[in-house]
DNA sequence: GCCCCCCTCGCAGTTTTTGGGGAGTGGATT
DNA sequence: AATCCACTCCCCAAAAACTGCGAGGGGGGC
């Protein structure tokens, strides 16, 4: 039992989630996943905006509950953490200092969590952000040893849980996704470093009223209502890097 | 010899991948990965919106120099599709349409890039953008059959090779994070989806005043210039979500 | 106890942005 | 050849955002 027993293989595994149809079959695949590997839970947690969630996993529907009312998705180390990482990281490196943090970390364990995690940041087009993530309770030594080894099966197989999502999501892109022209990417780009309207004109050597045009056409592709909105969907799709 | 010969074993590969300590180390790693699998090119190339580029890999220098001169990054199709696409992608499955982009497929064989190729996206924190590509010059069946056997590898491949991009990267400079009152991350957010000050005061149920409070003080710990200056490096910093 | 930060509210005036019109050039696609 | 789109410029009035002044209560840390 457990994860100290031994590394299953994945090989069926992968197949299995690359024919997966619904989320469903996401569902039972991480319930098998999480057997295999005896740990506590596994989750794929597709971090939505404006407190949409969307994933499936095995945490007890108390704490899911619990997280989408207390607001969580705003104070949890895990979301903050791995949304400035790229590679997978163990819970234990990042910040529980803040009393928020820690008064959720107690939260958590509470509702049978564990004390050990191990979450991978997997990020898709137009700045889609999912986090897999394995729960666990259980000594350091054991935890650490046990996500050293499989961390490059979990990273493969974050990556095509993430593709099966992304496949299944119908209404996270049912705009089409209008790329922007390089006048207006500049222009954008400008307004998110702060540049005003008579700056951004300026530096791109054009008149205030034509850089205006290049803003609200984009707004509009953007579906945005004013500019602050379209900067934030541009820089959230990845369109534009500040 | 070639790809047709067997299946390399990556072991040790990302081990060495893993203790790499900077750019020269890649590029042996990366030549040593093209005689592996016995393909023709493989390169990693970082996106930078700003026309930057940064990377490594086996493409000839007139090549590389050719395709900044000629900026062909605007063009190139494996660019604009993968920047879409979150899995790995066989360059015949991308948009050829559009004549510039043909006449750019035309120059890069006639460099030596080879008739196939495969890309695989990855994206990093804040944006980041790159891409793990191999190229080669042969028939369909045997080039299918290569990057279907090899997919998974090369993924991690890729991410480990993203990993080390990432830290390489020259203007890494974490600046400090000033965090943003429970409030202030409200309204920021409220902002960051499409709503005026009034809107989102009203959402808030607090005057309309208190709210210019709570971004003017978010702007000034952010040091931005204006609203949608703040609201952008909110996000670009991870503060909110959107 | 004191200080700092968070939260809340008000008024007045200036600057900037936005919304709605119209109009012409050039390049690329069809 | 026709059409579409990107790019450039202009005016005007209304709405929104910014600047600068001030005020008070509550909680946590030193």
């Amino acid at each position: 039992m457990g994860y100290l027993a031994n590394t299953p293989r994945l090989d069926g595994l992968i197949e299995r989630l690359e024919s997966a149809e619904g989320l469903e079959d996401l569902q039972l695949l991480i319930e098998e996943l999480r057997d295999r590997y005896g740990v506590d839970h596994i989750v794929y947690h597709w971090v939505a905006a404006s407190g949409q969630q969307y994933g499936c996993g095995t945490y007890p529907m108390e704490w899911v509950n619990r997280y989408l009312e207390m607001g969580y998705l705003r104070i949890d180390p895990v979301i903050q953490g791995c949304y400035q990482r790229f590679h997978p990281v163990d819970w234990k490196r990042l910040d529980w200092s803040g009393k928020a943090a820690r008064a959720f970390l107690q939260d958590a364990i509470a509702h049978g969590i564990g004390n050990q995690g191990f979450s991978i940041p997997i990020r898709g087009p137009n700045g889609q952000f999912a986090l897999f993530t394995l729960s666990h309770s259980g000594p350091d030594e054991d935890w650490a040893r046990f996500t050293d080894e499989n961390r490059r099966d979990l990273i493969l197989v974050a990556h095509f849980f993430n593709q099966k999502a992304l496949e299944f999501e119908p209404g996270r892109t049912p705009d089409p996704v209008q790329p922007l022209s390089p006048r207006e990417l500049e222009a954008m780009t400008l307004l998110a470093i702060g540049y005003s309207r008579a700056q951004a004109a300026e530096t791109l050597s054009i008149s205030e009223h034509t850089l205006r045009v290049y803003v609200e056409s984009a707004r509009f592709k953007l579906g945005a209502m004013n500019t602050t909105h379209a900067v934030a969907r541009a820089l959230s799709r990845g369109l534009i890097v500040v």
